[in-house]
Parts: structure tokens; C-alpha cells; sequence
DNA sequence: GGAATTTGCTGGTATATGCCACTATATATG
DNA sequence: CATATATAGTGGCATATACCAGCAAATTCC
């Protein structure tokens, strides 16, 4: 039962689980993208998730630790987990919320900001060549496609839809 | 400089990095399939990550750690870590190549063969959940378009074909 | 208004994943 | 053959990410 793969003259692998499962197929692709980004951006110390985090945060307007969980589609400890370091280099603060007690709210430092502005600039050389390597548009639509599978509304009906 | 996202009128943040970095894109998708998928899966005990792990080994003959780890783009070390539950579960085992003794190669145990097949069958549940919800074809061209990003002949273009 | 419930966050624990340094084996080179 | 280099794995460390239990503040319900 052993031995289903076909191989090709450099021994790569053709099949795989990847090319039947959805999830597995979108881990490797992101870490291939995480691997192809990383190299780009170089030596700054900071990961592609860090850039990817200090944007949104950049992007909203000092969302709360759940805002920003959410729009990231991300663990709310998990979000809180992985703020740690970023916090802890002076690049992220929080702040208690003034109406909501439990709340608090994201934002980047002064040197936060400054770097995040610094990873834009090399973040998008990796971006310019994806877009080139896979072609501009179809880009554009892939990255709406994964949008539109990390909605709620997709959520919804992978679950069944049991409310509608 | 704050405050650029807007909000539809559930809170709901309409506009993000994802939608500019194909890298963040495809990150921000794998934690809502790995939810989705791991909900669907339930009580076994086991993640999404080491079903695509099992069912690569139970598809593959006897490959190496390498081999493995190339196939599954992922990185040598992370393979070794991401493995070593499994092995202390008894789940996996590593055996000494005969030929190359740097070499050691991977193959499930009876009882994890017999996990793989049980996975494999919550695991169908869910990818017809996603099949449904997506729709068969364009589920299909997604794992494709996936699967190229994830090939060397995609990063080898990504990094500017220096070889060509 | 006080009890019950919900909501926002934290800390602990476990897996996922990558980099680097190191070891051992294999291969290439003079 | 002896040395130089390349390859396969291991272990340590750091971040990424999830689940659960617990805590405190807000909201709901009687």
C-alpha cells in the first residue's frame, strides 16, 4: 500500500494531500509566501506576521485587542501572545480604554510607526514581485478570494448556514 | 494619521493589509480554514497540521526527512519538531535509511496508519463542507493556483530567476 | 438594585514553524 | 587516501497560534 507518489526526473513529488485539501494546500502555500516575504524584507528582525499586524494596526484607528483579533481572524490570545514582543521592543502600546474598563486599545509607538513605514518600503518589493511572478490581476483576485474565504459570511456557510 | 478603515454597521472592518499582501492574504485564510477544518474534525485529539502530515506519509513511500520536508515545504528542523508528538504517541516512526546512514525515514505505525484512516474520514466532511461552500470547480483551481505558489519553479520567479 | 450572563483580557500549556549552531555521514577534489 | 565541501538530522531558542481556565467589568433580567 506504500508508494502512491509519482515522482518526476528530480525525485520532486507531484502528488500530495495538498492538491485534495483545501487547508493543507493554503498552510504550505503561506509558508512558502512567509519563507519568499521574509527573505525580501531582510534584516530588519521583524517577521512578516509583525509587519502584517503593525499595518492593520496602522490601518484602524486604535481598535481594541478583539477589534483587532477579529479583523485578523486571529485567536484573541493568540493576538495577545504574539503583541508580546512588539510591546516588549517599544514598537506597540496599549491603552485602557476611557469608556469600556475591560477594553484595551492597540497602537503603535512613534518608533512603531516609524518602522512599520521603513517595512512598507520593503514589504513592497516582495509585493512587486509576486505580482509579477503571478501576474498582477490575478493577484488582486486571489487575495479577495482568500478574503472572501476568511469572512464570516464563508464561516457561515462551511457551517451550514444554520440560522438562514 | 489615524482612523483611515471603515466599518459597515456592524463594526465589521471592511478594508486591510490582506487585501494589499498576498502574504498576509494567505496567513489570515489558513488560521480561518485551520478553525473550520479542526472544528469539523473534533474529538480525535489531532490538528489539521499533523492529518496533512499523516496523510502526506501515508501517501509517500518511506520518504526521507528531506524528502518529507521538501514536499511539504516546510523546513527540515520544523518537520523534526512538528513530528516528535506523533513519534512519543506512537503514531510515526523513524527508521535509519539502509543506504545513507545521515538518512532516516518516516512511516506510520500500525495504529498511526489506522488513525489516518479515521482522520481521513472527518477530514472528507470537511472538505465537502468547503467544496459546498466554495464550489467544487473553483475549490479545485484554487488548490492548483496554491499548490503553484508553492512550487520552486513559483520562487525561483518570485526571486528573479537568476539561473534563466 | 442585585443576581445571572456576557464580554474583554491574561496566563498556562501545547503544537507549528523558522533560524542557527553543531554532529555525523557522504561525496568531491587534489 | 586525506582533506574540503555538501548533505541529513538534532537541539536550542524565538515567534505564531490555539484552547482553556480564570478574572474583572459591563450588560441583562427579574
Amino acid at each position: 500500500m506504500t508508494g502512491k507518489n509519482k515522482q518526476d526526473k528530480q525525485g520532486q513529488i507531484e502528488d500530495g494531500i495538498w492538491l485534495h485539501c483545501s487547508n493543507s494546500a493554503v498552510r504550505r502555500a503561506s509558508r512558502q509566501l512567509g519563507q519568499l516575504y521574509e527573505d525580501a524584507m531582510g534584516d530588519t528582525g521583524l517577521k512578516g506576521t509583525q509587519f502584517s499586524l503593525m499595518s492593520q494596526i496602522a490601518g484602524s484607528d486604535e481598535p481594541t485587542l478583539k477589534n483587532l483579533a477579529d479583523a485578523m481572524v486571529m485567536d484573541l490570545s493568540a493576538l495577545g501572545h504574539t503583541l508580546k514582543p512588539l510591546i516588549r521592543d517599544g514598537l506597540v502600546e496599549l491603552v485602557p480604554d476611557a469608556q469600556d474598563r475591560r477594553a484595551k486599545r492597540v497602537r503603535l509607538t512613534d518608533t512603531g510607526a516609524a518602522t512599520q513605514l521603513d517595512l512598507t518600503t520593503r514589504w513592497q518589493v516582495a509585493q512587486d514581485r509576486f505580482d509579477k511572478a503571478f501576474g498582477k490581476d490575478k493577484s488582486e483576485e486571489l487575495r479577495r478570494t482568500l478574503a472572501f474565504i476568511s469572512s464570516g459570511e464563508f464561516a457561515k456557510a462551511f457551517n451550514g448556514n444554520e440560522d438562514a
